[in-house]
DNA sequence: AAAACCGGTTTT
DNA sequence: AAAACCGGTTTT
């Protein structure tokens, strides 16, 4: 019923679920196309969630894959402002003066992009991270050596040479270095905080990853660095990383802030909030040449939740849903949003990835979709903390790591249940206040008419961002598993960064549309012509909330498996184990008596395991 | 957790599911026996209980067989003291000194039994008493006519004529008729609600239904009434009807008792309440010779929820129990308790019936395991307000009507809930109390000190359940549709009556074990016998992990083997042992009776020795 | 054991 | 829009 009325109050269009596949980029080869695929966010976030949900073999084929691409990871720790999320400094500090030759230099002429656009990689997959770990500690030309300086930051520097590269690539050091170090003294007195990090990258109609590195000393110290070495034919580009974002969310900020840990607001599942994203920080006061930046504004859970437990809650809620098209975060489509930014993503449930131009102010408009409260069914219990985290990439920089990262805590209530919260937290601030007063009052008699003087958090209807330090962690994108064959049909998953990026499109629906025109006739097809005598059987993998009709067609092993066979394209010989699990968790051989006493329209958890004697497959009865 | 603590609560050792099928009584022929057991309660509620699991074909069998045997229902009113439940009324009422001759005759002489013991019917199908309407007006022998006066209640008498009777049936209406008026008479005004009833029944060695009926005059008019004819060998039998009961609830009553609706008193899940039952009314002053009486304690939803709504709300809690085995209602084995109630039964999930005698006061102690909060979901609202109803049958009577009825409504809160609604609902009274006396302060400035003097509800520990009327509707008992072969085995829908009441035991065990041997192949082969008759056992051998599933086609000795024989390829006779070890290690001869007392998937390791002599097999239980 | 918290829901 | 209700849960 709450969410009927929920979906009255949404009364604007949302980006359609459907993007059209219509457009395409050609590749210079198949294993470029493979290789942008496997870089493409969402075949990493597949594997995950096909190593997760026990795909395992999918999973470690995707895992070859990256493998005999060599796809490479750089683990680097990239520095920027460290915003304070009070508005008054950043604005204090923000279009001095005595700023602007240096925002010139280190800003405007330092910005270069890559010419060619890239996938934008926001790699989920912590394997793949640590797989690249384990690359780098063997890929040894030049050596570049990691320095770890006690109490700073950790710096690495990281090379790296890809395989589908067919020029080779060098890096070059000294004139990087150099430059470098006038940067970093021109910037490091007026901004202290700030590593500044310069990259000269010659692009030769090839995408690379830029190899920018930084180090950031809490008192400005003396600075280590290395620089990276580039191919003989890249031009070397330099990402200045003085650049520093602002974001703000439109809502009523709690009055209760807790100390170091970033702004808590209030908001009302299925409302629209507008969010605006600002560049300050030393490039405010001119146009860059080049200033389009991406960013993904993500709803995940507070950081003391891992990946494991996120999307354990993510799935739950989910499972709740009255459709499995419901996703957590919405953006609209306001034409006062589309002005500022474009190229919208809804790269995940959870997530949607947009572009827009450092010269202007973007503003967008997000709804959150799930209470607080919808990751438990217990009653009458707090709701979780959320978070909306937006991380911004340099736009045509292929790294996958942002540029800048910040977050804001919400919780996310029923109908007006923001506005009750804070109207609860006031109430409870005046009591205290008077409790205060009074006893201030029986001590000594003054001061009565005035209020207490102590700093109360005074109610803003504006949350400004918390920037983050922590550059690195992966966030928590959460796709459900839809039945395959439905997956690419929502359009949801399709990551089409641009008009360019049929290559990961095509692998996504070879991934996930193993359907009619490739395997015979539908499940609804065969439903049809089935017989009465005939058992029914009802199976879905565990993460998936649609099942597959399994009609045998006789109630014994060999018509399970035939079934089976049929049904996921898998040879008959090929399966070795047939098990059923009990509800009380018996695993028990498959026989005929167990299937014979099958009755239509049982359900179970179908679980797959390839093994070296073959597919052990295990019917669980739920 | 809550859960957890709840068990942790419950001190006391509940009725053991397990009872003993060890009783038996002789059919004269099939036919009867096949009747008895299809006015057995359980085999109503079972066929309510297959059409609602989609079971339409094992429904749609048992449905025939009532057309067949053409089941017979009578759709009457039995009236007996609309007990007002203000105790002090009922006090005075009993045991006065004009009542005494009236009492002698109405109880203690016209008090005659059925001698044969018969199933007590409860009947539980709805369809099942519609389908008797409807045959009631095709069953025309004798024509008696149901009498509609406008403005009292609605007479009806009906006649039937069972096609399982051998000697035809015959009405027989002069004398009942006059006997009944004189009796009326009697008991009219003293106790103007009282429509007493009177039946002469010849016992003739076989049972037959009484055709007891009677008839209310909400202000003491005339009566319209029919006779029942009955076999010419049967014995007619008097009842009283001027038996009336009291039933209290130790638990605190709410203060704000509705109008018309009976009390409602607010239990903690999990909390024992001593329930004490005793009889008021004319009978109370003299022992009764005969006074066993059978009484039925049941959790109910309220009125307005039809049969459909009741099971769909069980369900949906019993889904979502930790186990399956919970109860909704449990009863304590206090000795307090057993000194005045026996042959306790729990004849479905949210009933237990036990014996009690009516010279006695009886004593019990119940707890209620769902939350009124349970049936739904949804947070933050409102629970279901649930019926304690008791019916009390004469105990060998073997009509499916109670000679009473009364009920009393409950909320079920969590932890020390009860205790904190009350206390709000004091706090309300005060207040509002309060605002009385302010504002009549403001009026006239008198009776400043003095409460308020309108009648206020006083807190009361004890609840006086309030008589319904109404004994023709048929209360819906919950049984959770167990998967095959469970039912009888957990005994938890065996309903013995006591040691007399083989005749529905044994019909029990064919409802659910058919019984080739003893009755040869019946209309209910149709059913799914192979599932409700065998057994499926899991075995592994101590190495493996993987257990082998064993479905015994009977559970037998006989079936061990031949199902060991097939899984295996061991010839049966080369079977020359089989143990089972019990979990303490205590080695035992397999016999019949232990396996029929294995509950399907139950666990063994199996163990295979070879010998000289053949295959020593002993099964551990696991 | 009693009061307060919590937040979805209902009432005002 | 604000306050009250509701009852499981947590705190006092």
């Amino acid at each position: 019923m709450s969410q009927e009325t929920d979906n009255n109050k949404r009364l604007v269009a949302l980006v359609p679920n459907e993007t059209p596949f219509n457009t395409r980029r050609a590749y210079t080869s198949e294993d470029e196309a493979w290789k942008s695929y496997l870089e493409n966010p969402l075949t990493a976030a597949t594997k995950a969630m096909m190593s997760i949900n026990g795909d395992e073999d999918s999973a470690a084929a995707l895992g070859l894959l990256y493998d005999y691409y060599k796809v490479p990871r750089d683990k680097r720790l990239l520095s920027v402002n460290k915003v304070s999320d009070n508005q008054e400094d950043q604005d204090k500090r923000n279009c001095l003066g005595t700023n602007e030759a240096q925002s010139n230099l280190s800003g405007g002429e330092n910005r270069v992009q890559v010419l060619k656009t890239v996938p934008v990689n926001l790699s989920l997959n912590q394997e793949h991270l640590e797989s690249s770990k384990r690359e780098y500690s063997t890929n040894v030309s030049g050596s570049p050596t990691p320095i770890s300086v006690t109490g700073v930051t950790v710096v690495k520097a990281e090379e790296f040479t890809p395989v589908f590269m067919a020029p080779q690539v060098h890096y070059v050091r000294g004139e990087t270095e150099e430059h470098r170090g006038v940067i970093f003294e021109q910037t490091q007195y007026e901004v202290p905080n700030i590593a500044p990090h310069t990259n000269y990258l010659k692009d030769d109609q090839r995408s690379t990853p830029d190899s920018t590195y930084s180090d950031t000393f809490k008192d400005g110290g003396t600075e280590k660095y290395r620089s990276a070495s580039v191919g003989a034919e890249e031009y070397i580009y330099e990402q200045t990383a003085s650049s520093t974002f602002q974001y703000t969310l439109e809502a009523t900020k709690s009055l209760r802030q807790k100390q170091g840990e970033g702004p808590m607001t209030y908001l009302n599942k299925g409302q629209f909030y507008a969010i605006t994203l600002s560049e300050t920080g030393d490039n405010k006061c001119f146009r860059h040449p080049i200033s389009k930046v991406r960013s993904v504004v993500m709803v995940v859970f507070s950081e003391d939740k891992n990946r494991e437990e996120q999307l354990k809650y993510w799935k739950y809620w989910h499972s709740r849903q009255h459709t499995a098209k419901q996703r957590v975060l919405d953006i609209a489509d306001y034409k006062e949003s589309f002005n500022t930014i474009g190229n919208i993503e809804e790269i995940a449930y959870n997530a949607v990835s947009f572009t827009w131009d450092v010269n202007d102010e973007a503003k967008i408009f997000i709804t959150v979709n799930c209470l607080s409260t919808d990751f438990s069914s217990q009653k009458g219990v707090k709701g979780l903390p959320l978070m909306i985290q937006i991380d911004t990439y340099s736009y045509n920089n292929r790294s996958n790591k942002p540029i800048h990262r910040a977050y804001c805590q919400i919780k996310v209530f029923c109908d007006k249940g923001a506005e009750r919260k804070i109207r609860d937290e006031e109430r409870k601030q005046n009591r205290k206040k008077g409790k205060g007063q009074a006893s201030q009052a029986s001590c000594n008699n003054s001061a009565e008419g005035k209020l207490s003087a102590l700093p109360l958090q005074k109610k803003s209807d504006i949350t400004y961002f918390k920037t983050m330090t922590d550059l690195d962690s992966q966030p928590v994108l959460f796709i459900p598993d839809i039945h395959f064959g439905n997956l690419q049909r929502t359009g949801q998953v399709c990551y089409n960064i641009d008009d360019e990026r049929e290559g990961s499109s095509i692998l996504v629906k070879r991934m996930f549309r193993p359907a009619e025109e490739e395997f015979g006739p539908s499940p609804l097809k065969q439903m049809k012509e089935e017989g009465l005598k005939r058992v029914l059987l009802y199976v879905r993998k565990e993460t998936d909330e649609v099942f597959d009709a399994l009609m045998l067609k006789s109630p014994t092993v060999k018509g399970l498996m035939e079934a089976i066979s049929e049904k996921y394209g898998l040879p008959v010989e090929k399966i070795a184990k047939l098990y059923k699990k009990s509800k009380k968790g018996i695993l028990v051989n498959m026989d005929d008596n167990i299937i014979e006493h099958y009755s239509n329209e049982d359900t179970f958890i179908l679980n797959m395991e390839s093994t070296v004697e073959g597919f052990k497959i295990t019917l669980t009865e739920i």
